[in-house]
DNA sequence: ACAAAGATACAACATTGTTGCGTTTAACAA
DNA sequence: TTGTTAAACGCAACAATGTTGTATCTTTGT
């Protein structure tokens, strides 16, 4: 399906900022931050402000996810799997490499299960493993 | 052993502050924040820089691990097992609640377990699931 | 008690992220 | 296609978290 498309599906109205963000993350298998997307786009006058409400409102919308990387920066990718508005399940691992700072999503490689204790109710979780990545350990 | 000798050994200098910090987090379950620390210390004048950096050499020293919440603000506990200089390993999970926002260290009930894609080395990890904790959800 | 090394406190700054609001653009129906 | 309305954009201002530089003070070891 088309970024348009797509858009329209959740609900998102068509614009020209989320057009952009939307092919920027796609067919990526990282996660990107802020300063990341805006180094994409540096040609095309991204605005700051609108690209946070761009991430937001595709979160929101269940159409990417974010991840905080060890020094607390977010990092956004598209979700793979049919997430909807308000209900993500990509409980997912990811890998943040200390050198070249790519942040990978371990859609498949990882396999998380967890024994909370009684009564804690689980939303959803941030999980990020560090070190260094196959070409940086290479 | 005392907060005197535990700093000593770990060839810290004892200084008014690491004591005070060193007290603030013993005995406790939860990790806490800077904010949360400089509310406990409020009538005791705790400099802001001076927690950062008190934090930060005890992190190095092996003392506490640092855990980031969702939002991306860095919350400190003490280790429980023998993390040394640089070489901790605490690789257990946190839970952080959504309503109380406490950060709890889930150290006996976690068990986490990754297969890491082929090449990628491990340094530590970053788990946070976050939801509402036992109390909040009552 | 003294000298050297290290820790502290204050100011300045950087980065990340949020809020308010006037202007522009997209959606939808006439 | 055009007009109306609701939403998105862009700019400024602000807030929160964290870092760096440096002069002063404290701890340590002699
Ligand atoms: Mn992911
Ligand atoms: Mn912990
Ligand atoms: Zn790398
Ligand atoms: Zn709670």
């Amino acid at each position: 399906m088309d970024a348009t498309n797509v858009l329209k599906e959740r609900g998102l109205s068509v614009t020209s900022s989320r057009l952009q963000v939307y092919e920027a993350l796609h067919g990526e298998a990282l996660a990107f931050s802020h300063a990341d997307l805006e180094q994409k786009f540096k040609r095309k006058k991204m605005d700051r402000i609108t690209l946070y409400r761009v991430l937001n409102d595709f979160e929101e919308a269940g159409l990417v996810h974010k991840v905080i990387d060890p020094g607390g920066v977010a990092h956004f990718a598209l979700c793979k799997d049919g997430c909807l508005h308000g209900h993500h399940h990509d409980h997912h691992a990811h890998f943040n490499c200390q050198r070249c700072h790519k942040m990978f999503c371990l859609d498949t490689d990882s396999q998380l299960s967890f024994k909370l204790p009684r009564g804690f109710k689980i939303a959803g979780l941030n999980t990020v493993i560090y070190g260094t990545c196959k070409t940086c350990s290479a």
